[in-house]
DNA sequence: GTCTATAGGAAGATAGAC
DNA sequence: GTCTATCTTCCTATAGAC
Protein backbone atom coordinates (compact mmCIF):
# COMPACT_ATOMS: atom_id res chain seq x y z
CA UNK A 1 0.00 0.00 0.00
CA UNK A 2 1.21 3.60 -1.09
CA UNK A 3 1.89 5.77 2.07
CA UNK A 4 -0.81 7.97 1.11
CA UNK A 5 -3.31 5.57 1.29
CA UNK A 6 -1.55 4.25 4.64
CA UNK A 7 -2.00 7.59 5.76
CA UNK A 8 -5.76 8.11 4.73
CA UNK A 9 -6.51 3.96 6.39
CA UNK A 10 -4.82 4.86 9.56
CA UNK A 11 -6.15 8.75 10.34
CA UNK A 12 -9.84 6.67 9.60
CA UNK A 13 -9.21 4.59 12.40
CA UNK A 14 -7.61 7.27 14.83
CA UNK A 15 -10.32 9.50 13.96
CA UNK A 16 -13.05 6.65 14.77
CA UNK A 17 -11.34 5.98 17.96
CA UNK A 18 -10.49 9.12 19.52
CA UNK A 19 -12.30 11.97 17.62
CA UNK A 20 -10.66 14.03 15.19
CA UNK A 21 -10.04 17.11 16.61
CA UNK A 22 -8.05 14.61 19.15
CA UNK A 23 -5.53 13.37 16.36
CA UNK A 24 -2.78 15.74 15.27
CA UNK A 25 -0.65 14.74 12.26
CA UNK A 26 1.94 14.28 14.41
CA UNK A 27 0.30 11.04 15.88
CA UNK A 28 -0.52 9.90 12.62
CA UNK A 29 2.67 9.71 11.67
CA UNK A 30 4.46 8.52 14.92
CA UNK A 31 2.29 5.73 14.10
CA UNK A 32 2.99 4.71 10.77
CA UNK A 33 6.05 5.13 11.88
CA UNK A 34 7.09 7.75 9.33
CA UNK A 35 8.23 11.64 9.54
CA UNK A 36 5.95 14.94 9.98
CA UNK A 37 7.29 16.03 6.75
CA UNK A 38 6.84 13.44 4.95
CA UNK A 39 2.70 13.20 5.94
CA UNK A 40 2.72 16.66 4.55
CA UNK A 41 4.64 15.84 0.94
CA UNK A 42 1.36 13.82 0.71
CA UNK A 43 -1.50 16.26 2.26
CA UNK A 44 -1.59 19.67 2.68
CA UNK A 45 -3.17 19.97 6.00
CA UNK A 46 -4.74 18.09 8.33
CA UNK A 47 -8.30 19.11 7.05
CA UNK A 48 -7.30 17.97 3.57
CA UNK A 49 -6.91 14.31 5.02
CA UNK A 50 -10.89 14.88 6.55
CA UNK A 51 -11.75 15.69 2.95
CA UNK A 52 -10.30 13.45 1.10
CA UNK A 53 -11.74 10.50 3.63
CA UNK A 54 -15.30 12.39 3.76
CA UNK A 55 -15.26 11.69 -0.07
CA UNK A 56 -14.63 8.34 0.36
CA UNK A 57 -18.00 8.14 3.16
CA UNK A 58 -19.79 10.24 0.09
CA UNK A 59 -19.08 7.57 -2.14
CA UNK A 60 -20.09 4.66 -0.44
CA UNK A 61 -23.14 5.92 1.05
CA UNK A 62 -23.93 7.15 -1.92
CA UNK A 63 -23.87 4.03 -3.72
CA UNK A 64 -25.99 2.18 -1.11
CA UNK A 65 -28.32 4.78 -1.17
CA UNK A 66 -29.00 4.31 -4.88
CA UNK A 67 -30.70 1.13 -4.77
CA UNK A 68 -33.41 1.04 -2.55
CA UNK A 69 -35.99 0.25 -5.45
CA UNK A 70 -38.01 -3.35 -4.91
CA UNK A 71 -37.12 -3.24 -1.18
CA UNK A 72 -40.48 -4.43 0.26
CA UNK A 73 -39.92 -7.69 3.02
CA UNK A 74 -38.91 -7.25 6.17
CA UNK A 75 -36.06 -9.14 5.41
CA UNK A 76 -35.10 -6.68 2.58
CA UNK A 77 -35.27 -4.05 4.75
CA UNK A 78 -33.38 -5.22 7.49
CA UNK A 79 -30.46 -6.30 5.19
CA UNK A 80 -30.17 -2.90 3.60
CA UNK A 81 -30.34 -1.14 6.50
CA UNK A 82 -27.60 -3.33 7.99
CA UNK A 83 -25.14 -2.04 5.37
CA UNK A 84 -26.63 1.62 6.01
CA UNK A 85 -25.36 0.71 9.77
CA UNK A 86 -21.78 -0.46 8.74
CA UNK A 87 -20.54 2.05 6.50
CA UNK A 88 -22.20 4.65 9.69
CA UNK A 89 -19.73 2.55 12.05
CA UNK A 90 -17.07 3.05 9.11
CA UNK A 91 -16.88 6.00 9.04
CA UNK A 92 -18.52 6.70 12.56
CA UNK A 93 -15.86 9.89 13.59
CA UNK A 94 -18.13 11.93 11.21
CA UNK A 95 -21.48 11.00 12.90
CA UNK A 96 -19.77 11.76 16.12
CA UNK A 97 -18.57 15.05 14.97
CA UNK A 98 -21.54 16.00 12.66
CA UNK A 99 -22.37 19.47 14.58
CA UNK A 100 -18.37 20.75 14.89
CA UNK A 101 -17.35 19.18 11.21
CA UNK A 102 -19.91 21.35 9.46
CA UNK A 103 -19.53 24.39 11.51
CA UNK A 104 -16.46 23.77 10.70
CA UNK A 105 -16.13 23.04 7.21
CA UNK A 106 -19.06 24.67 5.15
CA UNK A 107 -18.44 22.15 1.94
CA UNK A 108 -19.21 19.37 4.66
CA UNK A 109 -22.25 20.71 5.44
CA UNK A 110 -23.66 20.78 2.24
CA UNK A 111 -22.78 17.56 1.36
CA UNK A 112 -23.74 16.20 4.65
CA UNK A 113 -26.77 17.68 4.11
CA UNK A 114 -27.22 16.38 0.23
CA UNK A 115 -26.45 12.17 1.80
CA UNK A 116 -29.19 13.07 4.58
CA UNK A 117 -31.78 14.47 1.96
CA UNK A 118 -30.81 11.02 0.17
CA UNK A 119 -31.85 9.10 3.32
CA UNK A 120 -34.97 10.45 3.54
CA UNK A 121 -35.14 9.92 -0.32
CA UNK A 122 -34.97 6.75 0.07
CA UNK A 123 -37.16 6.02 3.16
CA UNK A 124 -39.51 7.75 1.66
CA UNK A 125 -39.44 5.67 -1.73
CA UNK A 126 -39.64 2.24 0.16
CA UNK A 127 -42.36 3.65 2.56
CA UNK A 128 -44.54 4.65 -0.78
CA UNK A 129 -44.30 1.13 -2.18
CA UNK A 130 -45.26 -0.67 0.88
CA UNK A 131 -48.13 1.84 0.91
CA UNK A 132 -49.01 0.89 -2.75
CA UNK A 133 -48.84 -2.50 -2.06
CA UNK A 134 -50.92 -2.03 0.97
CA UNK A 135 -48.86 -3.28 3.30
CA UNK A 136 -48.45 -0.32 5.09
CA UNK A 137 -51.48 1.95 6.64
CA UNK A 138 -50.42 5.47 7.21
CA UNK A 139 -51.40 8.59 6.26
CA UNK A 140 -49.35 11.09 4.22
CA UNK A 141 -48.52 13.31 7.35
CA UNK A 142 -47.86 9.75 9.14
CA UNK A 143 -45.12 9.13 6.68
CA UNK A 144 -43.76 11.97 6.58
CA UNK A 145 -43.23 12.33 10.24
CA UNK A 146 -41.99 8.47 10.04
CA UNK A 147 -39.31 9.28 7.57
CA UNK A 148 -37.93 11.52 9.38
CA UNK A 149 -37.50 9.52 12.19
CA UNK A 150 -36.47 6.80 10.38
CA UNK A 151 -33.32 9.19 9.07
CA UNK A 152 -32.94 10.83 12.66
CA UNK A 153 -32.64 7.52 14.16
CA UNK A 154 -30.29 5.98 11.64
CA UNK A 155 -28.24 9.07 11.78
CA UNK A 156 -27.48 9.07 15.58
CA UNK A 157 -28.28 5.50 16.58
CA UNK A 158 -24.54 5.02 16.95
CA UNK A 159 -23.65 7.74 18.96
CA UNK A 160 -26.49 7.03 21.22
CA UNK A 161 -25.23 3.88 21.89
CA UNK A 162 -22.12 4.87 22.69
CA UNK A 163 -23.59 6.83 25.92
CA UNK A 164 -24.72 3.70 27.60
CA UNK A 165 -21.41 1.39 26.94
CA UNK A 166 -18.05 3.21 26.57
CA UNK A 167 -16.68 0.54 23.89
CA UNK A 168 -19.10 -0.20 20.83
CA UNK A 169 -20.71 -3.25 21.39
CA UNK A 170 -20.87 -6.30 19.07
CA UNK A 171 -24.75 -6.42 18.28
CA UNK A 172 -25.39 -2.30 18.27
CA UNK A 173 -25.48 -2.52 14.56
CA UNK A 174 -28.33 -5.13 14.63
CA UNK A 175 -29.79 -3.58 17.91
CA UNK A 176 -29.68 0.08 15.33
CA UNK A 177 -31.38 -1.95 12.59
CA UNK A 178 -34.58 -3.47 15.43
CA UNK A 179 -34.73 -0.29 16.56
CA UNK A 180 -35.52 1.63 13.02
CA UNK A 181 -37.60 -1.38 11.94
CA UNK A 182 -39.50 -1.16 14.98
CA UNK A 183 -40.94 2.68 13.87
CA UNK A 184 -42.14 1.61 10.98
CA UNK A 185 -44.05 -2.12 12.87
CA UNK A 186 -46.66 -0.63 14.06
CA UNK A 187 -48.32 0.13 10.54
CA UNK A 188 -47.58 -3.00 9.41
CA UNK A 189 -49.87 -5.77 9.25
CA UNK A 190 -49.79 -8.89 11.60
CA UNK A 191 -48.21 -11.08 9.63
CA UNK A 192 -44.90 -8.45 8.94
CA UNK A 193 -45.06 -7.63 12.64
CA UNK A 194 -44.26 -11.13 13.49
CA UNK A 195 -41.46 -11.57 10.74
CA UNK A 196 -39.94 -8.55 12.59
CA UNK A 197 -40.08 -10.32 16.05
CA UNK A 198 -38.27 -13.77 14.41
CA UNK A 199 -35.62 -11.15 13.04
CA UNK A 200 -35.56 -10.20 16.77
CA UNK A 201 -34.81 -13.34 18.51
CA UNK A 202 -32.55 -14.36 15.33
CA UNK A 203 -29.99 -11.37 15.65
CA UNK A 204 -30.34 -10.20 19.06
CA UNK B 1 -23.53 39.38 38.54
CA UNK B 2 -20.47 38.05 40.31
CA UNK B 3 -17.99 37.68 38.00
CA UNK B 4 -18.19 33.71 38.96
CA UNK B 5 -21.17 33.96 37.67
CA UNK B 6 -21.06 35.78 34.80
CA UNK B 7 -17.80 33.70 33.44
CA UNK B 8 -20.13 31.06 33.87
CA UNK B 9 -23.00 32.61 31.45
CA UNK B 10 -20.95 33.83 29.06
CA UNK B 11 -19.18 30.34 28.89
CA UNK B 12 -22.66 28.57 28.66
CA UNK B 13 -23.33 30.92 25.97
CA UNK B 14 -19.70 30.41 23.43
CA UNK B 15 -20.32 26.92 23.92
CA UNK B 16 -23.49 26.60 22.57
CA UNK B 17 -22.44 29.05 19.92
CA UNK B 18 -18.99 27.82 18.74
CA UNK B 19 -18.86 24.37 20.52
CA UNK B 20 -16.63 23.80 23.72
CA UNK B 21 -13.41 23.16 21.74
CA UNK B 22 -13.45 26.08 20.21
CA UNK B 23 -13.59 28.33 22.77
CA UNK B 24 -10.33 29.53 24.61
CA UNK B 25 -10.34 31.11 27.92
CA UNK B 26 -8.99 33.77 25.76
CA UNK B 27 -12.17 34.20 24.30
CA UNK B 28 -14.04 33.69 27.04
CA UNK B 29 -11.97 36.71 29.22
CA UNK B 30 -12.72 39.08 26.43
CA UNK B 31 -16.01 38.64 25.58
CA UNK B 32 -16.62 39.77 29.27
CA UNK B 33 -14.01 42.41 28.92
CA UNK B 34 -11.86 40.86 32.03
CA UNK B 35 -8.42 39.97 32.03
CA UNK B 36 -7.22 35.83 31.80
CA UNK B 37 -5.83 36.06 35.09
CA UNK B 38 -9.01 36.63 36.43
CA UNK B 39 -10.78 34.03 35.16
CA UNK B 40 -8.18 31.56 36.08
CA UNK B 41 -8.59 33.13 39.95
CA UNK B 42 -12.25 32.25 39.68
CA UNK B 43 -12.03 28.56 37.94
CA UNK B 44 -8.63 26.79 38.57
CA UNK B 45 -9.20 25.37 34.09
CA UNK B 46 -11.26 25.19 31.23
CA UNK B 47 -13.19 21.79 32.74
CA UNK B 48 -13.89 23.31 35.83
CA UNK B 49 -15.77 25.63 34.12
CA UNK B 50 -17.54 23.02 31.94
CA UNK B 51 -18.15 20.45 35.30
CA UNK B 52 -19.99 23.56 36.44
CA UNK B 53 -22.26 23.84 34.13
CA UNK B 54 -22.81 20.08 33.47
CA UNK B 55 -23.78 20.34 37.50
CA UNK B 56 -26.51 22.91 36.36
CA UNK B 57 -27.91 21.17 33.22
CA UNK B 58 -27.77 17.79 35.65
CA UNK B 59 -30.15 19.82 38.54
CA UNK B 60 -32.53 21.29 36.45
CA UNK B 61 -32.83 17.99 33.84
CA UNK B 62 -32.82 16.05 37.04
CA UNK B 63 -35.57 18.00 38.35
CA UNK B 64 -37.75 17.72 35.11
CA UNK B 65 -37.90 13.97 35.39
CA UNK B 66 -38.66 13.49 38.59
CA UNK B 67 -42.51 14.62 38.23
CA UNK B 68 -44.06 12.75 35.14
CA UNK B 69 -46.90 11.17 37.44
CA UNK B 70 -49.54 11.21 36.12
CA UNK B 71 -48.82 12.50 32.69
CA UNK B 72 -51.67 11.41 30.43
CA UNK B 73 -53.02 13.56 28.21
CA UNK B 74 -51.33 14.19 25.09
CA UNK B 75 -51.52 18.07 25.98
CA UNK B 76 -49.56 17.49 29.19
CA UNK B 77 -47.14 14.67 27.39
CA UNK B 78 -46.71 17.90 24.77
CA UNK B 79 -46.01 20.20 27.29
CA UNK B 80 -43.80 18.07 29.30
CA UNK B 81 -41.65 17.17 26.55
CA UNK B 82 -41.47 21.04 25.44
CA UNK B 83 -39.90 21.57 28.73
CA UNK B 84 -37.11 18.99 28.19
CA UNK B 85 -36.53 20.12 24.93
CA UNK B 86 -36.02 23.71 26.01
CA UNK B 87 -33.65 22.48 28.37
CA UNK B 88 -32.23 21.07 25.86
CA UNK B 89 -31.61 23.65 23.71
CA UNK B 90 -30.79 25.53 26.69
CA UNK B 91 -27.27 23.10 27.10
CA UNK B 92 -26.96 22.25 23.46
CA UNK B 93 -23.43 21.91 23.70
CA UNK B 94 -23.66 19.50 25.81
CA UNK B 95 -25.81 17.19 23.40
CA UNK B 96 -23.71 18.45 20.39
CA UNK B 97 -20.42 17.23 21.96
CA UNK B 98 -21.88 13.95 24.17
CA UNK B 99 -19.45 11.53 22.37
CA UNK B 100 -16.34 13.70 22.96
CA UNK B 101 -17.34 14.87 26.84
CA UNK B 102 -17.79 11.56 27.94
CA UNK B 103 -14.34 10.46 26.55
CA UNK B 104 -12.79 13.10 27.85
CA UNK B 105 -14.18 13.12 31.22
CA UNK B 106 -15.34 9.76 32.43
CA UNK B 107 -17.25 11.73 35.67
CA UNK B 108 -19.33 13.06 33.02
CA UNK B 109 -19.81 10.08 31.27
CA UNK B 110 -21.25 8.70 34.47
CA UNK B 111 -23.56 11.62 35.24
CA UNK B 112 -25.20 11.68 31.45
CA UNK B 113 -25.35 8.13 31.41
CA UNK B 114 -27.91 8.27 34.65
CA UNK B 115 -30.04 11.03 33.29
CA UNK B 116 -30.50 9.05 30.25
CA UNK B 117 -32.01 6.19 32.22
CA UNK B 118 -33.88 8.73 34.08
CA UNK B 119 -35.43 9.59 31.01
CA UNK B 120 -36.27 5.95 29.83
CA UNK B 121 -37.68 5.30 33.36
CA UNK B 122 -39.62 8.65 33.07
CA UNK B 123 -40.53 7.65 29.56
CA UNK B 124 -41.52 3.87 30.49
CA UNK B 125 -43.54 5.23 33.85
CA UNK B 126 -46.10 7.36 31.07
CA UNK B 127 -46.20 4.39 28.62
CA UNK B 128 -47.34 2.10 31.46
CA UNK B 129 -49.85 3.81 32.62
CA UNK B 130 -50.93 4.37 29.54
CA UNK B 131 -51.12 1.27 28.83
CA UNK B 132 -52.71 0.32 32.09
CA UNK B 133 -55.84 2.85 31.33
CA UNK B 134 -56.41 1.38 28.20
CA UNK B 135 -54.97 4.31 26.13
CA UNK B 136 -52.28 2.45 24.58
CA UNK B 137 -52.15 -0.89 22.87
CA UNK B 138 -48.85 -2.80 22.69
CA UNK B 139 -46.37 -5.62 24.05
CA UNK B 140 -44.02 -5.62 26.21
CA UNK B 141 -41.53 -5.85 23.41
CA UNK B 142 -42.80 -2.85 21.40
CA UNK B 143 -43.29 -0.32 24.38
CA UNK B 144 -39.56 -1.29 25.34
CA UNK B 145 -38.48 -0.28 21.76
CA UNK B 146 -40.68 2.70 21.97
CA UNK B 147 -39.58 3.98 25.03
CA UNK B 148 -35.41 3.71 23.61
CA UNK B 149 -36.96 5.04 20.20
CA UNK B 150 -38.25 8.44 22.41
CA UNK B 151 -35.28 8.98 24.28
CA UNK B 152 -33.16 8.67 21.32
CA UNK B 153 -35.26 11.37 19.07
CA UNK B 154 -35.40 13.32 22.57
CA UNK B 155 -31.92 13.17 22.89
CA UNK B 156 -30.50 14.01 19.51
CA UNK B 157 -33.13 15.66 17.73
CA UNK B 158 -31.41 19.16 18.10
CA UNK B 159 -28.65 17.70 16.20
CA UNK B 160 -29.96 16.36 13.46
CA UNK B 161 -31.81 19.81 12.92
CA UNK B 162 -29.07 21.84 12.98
CA UNK B 163 -27.86 19.74 10.11
CA UNK B 164 -30.22 21.16 7.50
CA UNK B 165 -30.21 24.48 8.83
CA UNK B 166 -27.29 26.15 9.64
CA UNK B 167 -28.70 28.24 12.64
CA UNK B 168 -31.64 26.45 15.30
CA UNK B 169 -34.93 27.32 14.05
CA UNK B 170 -38.02 28.85 16.24
CA UNK B 171 -40.12 25.97 15.37
CA UNK B 172 -37.37 23.52 15.29
CA UNK B 173 -38.42 22.67 19.32
CA UNK B 174 -42.12 22.52 18.42
CA UNK B 175 -40.97 19.96 15.99
CA UNK B 176 -39.18 17.99 17.96
CA UNK B 177 -41.99 17.78 20.14
CA UNK B 178 -43.97 16.64 17.77
CA UNK B 179 -41.35 13.99 15.82
CA UNK B 180 -41.49 12.11 19.66
CA UNK B 181 -45.03 12.15 20.45
CA UNK B 182 -45.57 10.54 16.27
CA UNK B 183 -43.73 7.97 17.86
CA UNK B 184 -46.46 6.87 20.36
CA UNK B 185 -49.20 8.08 17.79
CA UNK B 186 -49.55 4.62 16.11
CA UNK B 187 -50.28 2.95 19.58
CA UNK B 188 -53.32 5.28 20.61
CA UNK B 189 -56.82 5.14 19.87
CA UNK B 190 -58.04 7.56 16.83
CA UNK B 191 -59.96 10.31 19.32
CA UNK B 192 -56.03 10.84 20.74
CA UNK B 193 -53.99 10.45 16.60
CA UNK B 194 -57.06 13.15 16.26
CA UNK B 195 -55.73 15.31 18.95
CA UNK B 196 -52.05 15.18 17.82
CA UNK B 197 -53.07 16.44 14.32
CA UNK B 198 -55.02 18.74 15.67
CA UNK B 199 -51.82 20.23 18.33
CA UNK B 200 -49.79 19.88 14.86
CA UNK B 201 -51.50 22.41 12.94
CA UNK B 202 -51.26 24.73 16.13
CA UNK B 203 -48.04 24.59 16.69
CA UNK B 204 -45.85 23.89 13.56
C1' DG C 1 9.61 10.20 -1.29
C1' DT C 2 11.48 10.58 2.96
C1' DC C 3 14.07 12.57 6.61
C1' DT C 4 15.57 16.16 10.46
C1' DA C 5 15.08 20.44 12.29
C1' DT C 6 12.60 24.18 13.30
C1' DA C 7 9.60 28.11 12.54
C1' DG C 8 5.37 30.17 14.03
C1' DG C 9 1.43 30.35 16.55
C1' DA C 10 -2.24 29.31 19.74
C1' DA C 11 -3.98 27.72 24.02
C1' DG C 12 -3.93 26.61 28.98
C1' DA C 13 -2.26 28.11 33.01
C1' DT C 14 0.73 30.76 36.65
C1' DA C 15 3.42 34.66 39.12
C1' DG C 16 3.42 38.67 41.21
C1' DA C 17 2.07 43.64 41.38
C1' DC C 18 -1.86 46.60 42.54
C1' DG D 1 -10.60 40.63 42.98
C1' DT D 2 -8.33 42.16 39.17
C1' DC D 3 -4.53 43.24 36.22
C1' DT D 4 -0.13 42.56 33.20
C1' DA D 5 3.34 39.76 31.81
C1' DT D 6 5.02 35.49 30.87
C1' DC D 7 5.90 30.38 30.88
C1' DT D 8 5.10 26.04 28.87
C1' DT D 9 3.34 22.98 26.04
C1' DC D 10 1.45 21.36 22.09
C1' DC D 11 0.27 21.51 17.31
C1' DT D 12 0.27 22.74 12.43
C1' DA D 13 3.09 23.48 8.84
C1' DT D 14 7.54 24.56 6.23
C1' DA D 15 12.64 24.48 4.80
C1' DG D 16 16.14 22.18 3.13
C1' DA D 17 19.25 18.03 3.10
C1' DC D 18 19.45 13.21 1.41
Amino acid sequence: MKTRERILYKSLELFNELGEPNVTTLLISDELEISPGNLYYHFKSKSDILINLFAWYENEMGALLEVPDGILDIEDQWFFLHLIFETIAKYRFIYNDVVHLIKQHESIRVRFNRIVKKKQHASLKILKSLKKEERLNATDDEIEALCENIVQTATFWLSYSVLSDAQLPDDSLARGVYQVISLVAPFLGKEQRDQLNELKTAYL
